[in-house]
DNA sequence: TCAGTATATTATAATTTTATAATATATCAA
DNA sequence: TTGATATATTATAAAATTATAATATACTGA
């Protein structure tokens, strides 16, 4: 039950990540990846978002690091890769869409 | 283990609240309050963000029903109100900083 | 009352995000 | 090869956020 205070640097990680959640329609792809990868016209059908929106998006959480892609025939299967990721959606479900 | 999949709703709601999260200083200053309550200026302070800047952030948390002021002669005290929130900053810091 | 400190509000410029359209690339199936 | 589908990239307009300055309000103590 310690009050463990972060560093302005742990802070400026964290809240930088945390950007990528702060949006339904990117919230709900990250959700959706964590029951299994995805490919993009799923993620696209699944959330609501644009095509382009979509790729633009997970281009920009391949390059953070977050997501991991593999391209099987036509398709790019995209997948949660950080699993410190996995955990966050996980709490989040636990805090916010628990049914007690 | 089983894999919830959020409501387009639920979305909506946890990413507006994660927005508040999604900034170093504010993220800071929720930090902080989960240490229990501090007044603006002490905010001000540990987050080192300007006076306008952290009424601005305090006030919109209050209208989201995040956090609860009091008054205590010239001092404005903010606390944290949603449990869930204080829920959620001990995950980030479990998942974020744990020291292993 | 007045001066000083704490907090809030308002306005606005600067920056960042977001959405969208257009186009490019890659793969497949015929 | 050609046409169709899947994904990526680029550019840009629209919208939202952020930082900042200026000012207002509230309280205190002298």
């Amino acid at each position: 039950m310690s009050k463990n205070i972060p560093t302005q640097e742990q802070c400026e990680v964290v809240s930088g990540l945390l950007k990528n959640l702060a949006h339904p329609q990117r919230l709900m792809i990250l959700c959706q990846l964590t029951a299994g990868p995805k490919t993009v016209s799923e993620l696209e059908e699944l959330s609501g978002a644009s095509q382009s929106a979509v790729s633009q998006f997970l281009g920009r959480m391949k390059a953070e690091g977050l997501v991991d892609a593999t391209r099987e025939t036509q398709y790019v299967y995209y997948e949660i890769k950080d699993p410190r990721v996995k955990k966050l959606i996980q709490s989040l479900d636990r805090i916010f869409c628990a049914n007690p």
